[in-house]
DNA sequence: GACGCTTTCCAAAGCGCTTTGGATGATTTC
DNA sequence: GAAATCATCCAAAGCGCTTTGGAAAGCGTC
């Protein structure tokens, strides 16, 4: 059933059932009623690919499958994120469209996205410092909006992030006010935006308190279990090994509880430890009492909210770039105490 | 840069540029030439949306967000799967599109998909024991292919599944001979057909031996890290404690493990544990040595099966359904040991 | 009753592509 | 040398929708 045919069976142009449908308001409140029941009856709807043509808007977001380029890495927080950007896109009736980039040359898949009017928006992850590509897709002229931030890159541009730099400061805080002086950090990568930010917070808070940063205690890495693991390890068996760790994810984290038994130790009182956690749905930090301290912000509600900027973007052309820069929360969880005294 | 101005620029018509650029036989080498090189010089790349409004195809395969329902939990496969179905879709010029089905009524969704003309084929995750939605799918009469499978259904359709009863009934062998006795289950969710298979495996296992199961010993739920603590936990405070424990996931075995700890035993020795593992590329079962003795089969292979299927059905309409049963190794690991003696 | 103003509807022209059914020469066949 | 064949190309008709620019009818106004 099409556009035509429905308007047949009403004996109306197409034009007025277009209209009605849309609500326009040229079309009587009798017949807006008429058409739509037939629509309902005959399980009419319009064609998202001819709408598309005529309109020029695709009603589709672009997403770009992030990976972490070593290791063809998927990023974890994909499912969430996804999720929570989803349930934005779809009352709005947006689709989400999904690619994945084989070579580096991502800026060539977010141009073909725009020649081919694929879509109407697009969605950048996982930035990097000095994210060259947060230029193009400013060049392309496309709406986007970037979960996180590029430092280094001056010109605006929309983007929702967590604080990273101030709750690695809060957190490192936490273990100092502890008595903890040999701290160390497990981050992620260090192309990674986030992962400087944080490194930021954390070597901002030892400062502070008029502590040198050790660079055998500072290891970057994809937060993966096993490099947690292997990460802890090595930094365990240091002639001046840490007494806290702060670390990058709870996939990692988890690495680092188990490097922690392994060397008979037991977290929380021989060794603290502090993750960030996105609060991941398959992946969530203990029940009630928290398994680890965490600072805690959930991916999933950043997907809402970056979301809800990118339609605004898209619908108000003319309003410059937003941004939303998400606190986290710190929860005390059962795997740090008090510095040991040796 | 569009059809009308390409061939305007070449002095063509535009059935002329179109059949060029799509390998049609009826131009000549020399203009074929010409006009490739004229499109990559003037950059253009054709319209989707009018292509597939003139095609009648979308070069684009619907899938759904896979949500355990309880809880909104988001499949930490996903990220892999559909990792893995790209690969294999960009290699063919088909995208991915997403949808999140708000509502129970899923059968909506891929009936809209069909209707506005938005999707070539689809892909289903998570089948459920007798799962209604197959039917629907075969009488929307798009080409579907099903990620597992699900027992109960007659009619026959496209599948790529692991095969799960043979895995965990290879699994629970490899524990019976090493003495175990009292071997605990903690499987998926019961309604998913891949737990009942898996429990299938382990009770024909069980039953080959002269081991009657003992129902305190199955426990089914949410594959997450607190559920398989929680069970676990539990488990070992019964009067007649579990000497292995199978787990249905790599996130609920790393709760079992912590509940081991945390009762002061030690696993491999007092409590072995072998878990199935989907080899997520952010969740490595260990490095060299696996962490965890596992029935190991990458999701991401899965995926890309999958799409090679799905990319067969939609391009040969005629072919019947095709299935694929992919087995999966039995890795042994570091959490394994002969049954204690008592 | 002619006039203007609304309200309600419609015909037709796109949107950018594919594809059908020729047309035009060039080449071969007898 | 005329007819048949072949290789190239093209004009135009869709695909299913939106939207522009009227047209027709209804209504009050003077």
């Amino acid at each position: 059933m099409n556009l035509k045919e429905l308007s047949q069976k009403l004996g109306l142009s197409q034009t007025t059932v277009s209209r009605a449908l849309n609500g326009y308001p040229e079309v009587s409140e009798a017949t807006r009623l008429r058409v739509a029941e037939a629509a309902r009856l005959y399980n009419y709807s319009p064609n998202k690919r001819a709408m598309g043509l005529a309109t020029g808007r695709s009603m589709t977001i672009g997403h770009v499958l992030p990976t972490f380029t070593q290791h063809e890495m998927v990023n974890p927080v994909f499912g969430d994120f996804v999720a929570g950007a989803l349930e934005t896109y779809g009352e709005l009736g947006y689709d989400m469209l999904f690619s994945k980039v084989t070579d580096q040359d991502e800026a060539k898949t977010y141009r073909d996205m725009k020649r081919k009017g694929s879509v109407d928006g697009l969605v950048l992850q996982g930035p990097r410092v000095n994210d060259e590509r947060i230029g193009i897709l400013n060049e392309i002229g496309l709406p986007f909006v970037v979960h996180g931030r590029s430092s280094g890159v001056t010109e605006d541009y929309c983007w929702v992030d967590v604080n990273n730099k101030s709750s690695f400061r809060r957190a490192t805080d936490f273990l100092l006010d502890l008595g903890h002086e040999r701290i160390a950090l497990i981050n992620g990568l260090e192309e990674m935006d986030f992962a400087e930010r944080r490194r930021e917070g954390y070597l901002e808070a030892l400062e502070a308190r008029g502590i040198s940063a050790d660079p055998a205690l500072m290891r970057s890495s994809e937060m993966t279990e096993v490099y947690g693991h292997h990460q802890t390890r090595d930094m365990l068996k240091l002639p001046n090994p840490p007494t806290a760790i702060l670390a990058s994810s709870l996939i990692s984290a988890i690495g680092v509880r188990r490097a922690i038994e392994e060397a008979r130790l037991v977290m929380g009182r021989d060794v603290s430890v502090v993750t960030h956690d996105d609060d991941l749905s398959y992946l969530k930090n203990g029940q009630d009492v928290p398994i680890f301290t965490a600072t805690r912000s959930s991916v999933r509600e950043a997907g809402n909210r970056l979301a809800e900027i990118l339609m605004d973007q898209i619908h108000n052309p003319g309003a410059g770039p937003k941004h939303e820069l998400l606190e986290a929360d710190l929860v005390v969880g059962r795997s740090t105490g008090p510095a040991p005294k040796d």
